[in-house]
This record gives C-alpha cells, structure tokens and sequence, in this order.
DNA sequence: AATATACTGTGTCAAATTTACACCATTAAA
DNA sequence: TTTAATGGTGTAAATTTGACACAGTATATT
C-alpha cells in the first residue's frame, strides 16, 4: 500500500487446513456451518479478522474459536483473493495451514456459535466443501507435501515417542506413496536428529519397536545454514 | 470467511517485488513514491486492490500503472499482515513477484502521479525501502532462490537467446555463489530442455559461444508428474 | 602477419547418494 | 507350541555429484 487510505475496500478472513494423523490416516479438521451462506455445509475453519490483530494472531484466534484448538504452529501458505468467491461480497483470504497430534489431544468442539461441530476427517476422501475450501484445502495439502522434504512438519503429526514404522507410514500418506523400509530408516537415522529412546511401544500384539524422539536442537544445528524456510 | 458479511474491515493492497537481470547483476524495480507517507521514498511498486478485480488482476494492473510493465508472469509469494506496518491505519497486502528479461524491454516509467520515477536497482546495495518493504523483499528473495531449483525461473530473466555462461552467471547471482562451469552445463544439458541453436553471439571480442533457447513444452513434458508448484 | 586477450567448450575419476532387494527375530495371542 | 504380525537389519549396483585444467577460437592490437 502506498498513498493515503482510501475507506475499507474489502472483507478480510483467514481459513485454515489443520492436518491431523491417526490409526495410518492422514486427516484434516472440518467444521459444520452454523450460518448462512453454506448454512449446514462442510467447512474448513475460517473467520473475519479483527482490525487490531495481526493476520498470524488472527489465524490463531479463528482456529481456537472454531475448534478450541491452541498454540499450534501456524503457517500461511497462500491468499485467495477472487472476486466471486464469496457470494455475499468481496472477501480476500489468507490460508493457513497447521499440523497436530490428533491422539492426546482433547476433543475438538467449538466455542462459538458459528461452527455447529467440529471433526476429523480423513483427506482421501473429502467431501464437497462450502466456498472454494476444496480448492484451498489442495493448494495446502501440496505445500504440505513439498515441505516434508525440508521442514521437520512430520515431527508435528506424530507423538511426541514415535516407532519408525509410524514415521515411515506418515511418509507414505502424505507423499501417497509406498517406501522402502530399510533405505527410509537409513536415511532417516543418518541425519542424526533422531534420538534413540531406551523405550518400546506398549500394547501391541507383536514385537514391540523401539521408540524414538525428534531433537530440534540437532536439527537446527544442522540446517542452521540453509536459507530461511518461513513464510 | 464464513459468515455474513460485516462492513469492510481493511484496505487491501499488492506490493511487487519484480527481479531482473542485466550486466550479470540481479537487479529489482523500485519506485520513488510522490505522496505521503514515505513521500520521496524508495519502495516496491504497490497499490491498493480494487474492489472488481481479482487480487492476481489487480498486482499486473498496479504494476503497470507504477512502472508501464505488462504481461509478466507474476506469482503471489506472501501476505503481510501486521497490525502497524502501515503508518496511516490497517493495510494488508499481498506480495507478488515476476522475474523479467530488463534488456529489449522498453524504459519503466509510471503511468500514473503516485510514483514520480520507476528504475532498477541492483539487489546487493539496496537502500532502505519504505513501509517493510525491505522485509517483503527479502521474503520474496528467498523465495525465488528455492524455487530457482525447481521452476523454471532462469529463463524468464534472460533474453529468449542465451548462452550457457550467461545461464550460469543468473544462477551464480540468485544463489550468490560460484558454480562450476563442466558441472554446471553438464547438468544442464542433461535435463534435455535446453534447445541448441544454430546460431552464435554477436558482438563480443572474443570466440563467440552457442546460443541455446528454453524449450517450455519439453520442460513441461520432463516435469509434469511433478507436484503441481504453482501456488 | 604475428601476438595478446578473453572467453568457449570439453572428460575423467573419486566420492557420495540412491535404489533395489529378503529373511530371521521377537512378541503376544491362539 | 504354533501362528500372526511386525521389527530390525546389510550389501551391491547404479546414479549423481563434485573436483579439477587446458587447448581452441574469435577479435583486437601491434
């Protein structure tokens, strides 16, 4: 922007793809609207920013009013800014996305009255999404996909103690595709970021694996040279 | 957004981070602002949004109307949303960026009063920049130096003849490093989507090197199960 | 005509990385 | 004790990357 303000000229809102990992199944949050339009509609969740909050602030509050999810590490990935994407005016919007361990995490429910419910909902099979969400929702999903190769985003969907079987079958539903075990542990383990627990899984009805955990630290001190990856 | 709309909340605009290429240098396009604030400051082209356009319709519009250029392929790259970083009230804008050949492209020069000259600007002595400018270039900057490996950025700045060594001084400029010559061309003859021409250089004092020209459909063809990477 | 100048264009080998590939070990349940 | 299910492991070939140097050619200069 660069001369004197003219009056508003436009609605501002933030949407946002929250990703989400369970039972081998990569997820992502919707809510079901409670207002018109898309009154009923499938949603991801979005809302109006306020005037005296920055967008990542915004992003924040909107995710927590919608679903009563906090402190996730939110990240913009793209603006839509159609004329007609909204049928009732002109509204621009910055989206989002977020990754987040679905198990011990409390049930998500929303606080305000403008989202009936809130879910997961697995990505490989998503139904029709009110606005042009689907499209939003895609544009995320293959950001996601680009920066698994780059940024540490799978250390967010999983547990805090992790097998590798579990790191591995991440890998495959965010890349849609099959790897190798051997060669994934490997590369993985050659890094140098996992760190080795003195620790198995408990519950399952076979050999237990080994846990492990991811140490940030290490993986700062080894990428600390490659060009910023925000935004 | 997702309910009924209330009045406009904010002033929407679009800053352009536009690169070009010349005398080996990287280079962007500032402008001298004519108004107030940042008045007979340096910035990035920029303006406000239109209510009826697009946010991709408006950054080729503002563009040309701050520096006469048109047509360039221009890419969203990040949306900066702080609550101050505009002196006179809320302003979100939007970042773009285009890359373009700055040789056989006629003089830039604004078409309307906001800006009273538009010029290039080599990347590596860049004065301060009005608003956050700096930041949003910076931003934008690093953006291209990623996509640099996987897009087909390169030959966007050049002219549609180049030679390899030209090629590689754009590389050596974006990544702001020295590559080496054997491994460089081999490399990028290995692709297949460098045509060789039959034709050399002209005017230059010395054994004139071949000319080579991007050849987009086979790129397109080598490249297209790739993930989509616009957006 | 000879020489200087400046850049073009090329190949090999070692090192590192990636890929393909299969079986025994361990645990819990039946 | 047997079955079911997954854990955990190594090697060799192929590919890619990285390091490295000099003769060839067009022009300008004398």
């Amino acid at each position: 922007m660069e001369v004197k303000l003219p009056t508003f000229n436009s609605v501002f809102s933030i949407d946002c793809v929250i990703f989400g990992f369970e039972a081998g199944e990569l997820k992502i949050l919707l809510i079901e609207r409670n207002e018109e339009p898309f009154k009923d509609w499938l949603a991801l969740p979005g809302y109006i920013v306020e005037q005296d909050e920055s967008i990542d602030d915004a992003a924040e509050r909107i995710l927590y009013e919608l679903t009563g999810l906090r402190d996730l590490h939110m990240q913009q990935f793209h603006t839509f800014g159609e004329v007609d994407r909204h049928p009732q005016g002109r509204v621009i919007t910055v989206a989002y996305y977020a990754l987040i361990r679905i198990n011990g995490q409390k049930e998500v429910k929303p606080i305000t009255q403008y989202a009936k419910n809130a879910f997961w909902h697995p990505v490989n099979d998503l139904p029709k999404l009110a606005f042009d969400h689907t499209e939003i929702f895609e544009t995320g999903f293959n950001k996601i996909r680009r920066r698994l190769n780059y940024q540490p985003i799978a250390f967010e969907l999983l547990p805090e103690k992790f097998t590798l079987t579990q790191l591995q079958s991440l890998y495959e539903a965010v890349l849609n595709k099959k790897l190798d075990k051997r060669n994934f542990r490997k590369k993985m383990l050659s890094y140098g970021f996992l760190k080795e627990l003195d620790e198995k899984q408990k519950g399952v009805s076979y050999r237990a694996a080994k846990l492990y955990k991811f140490d940030r630290r290490k993986y700062t001190k080894i990428f600390q040279n490659d060009l910023n990856l925000d935004k």
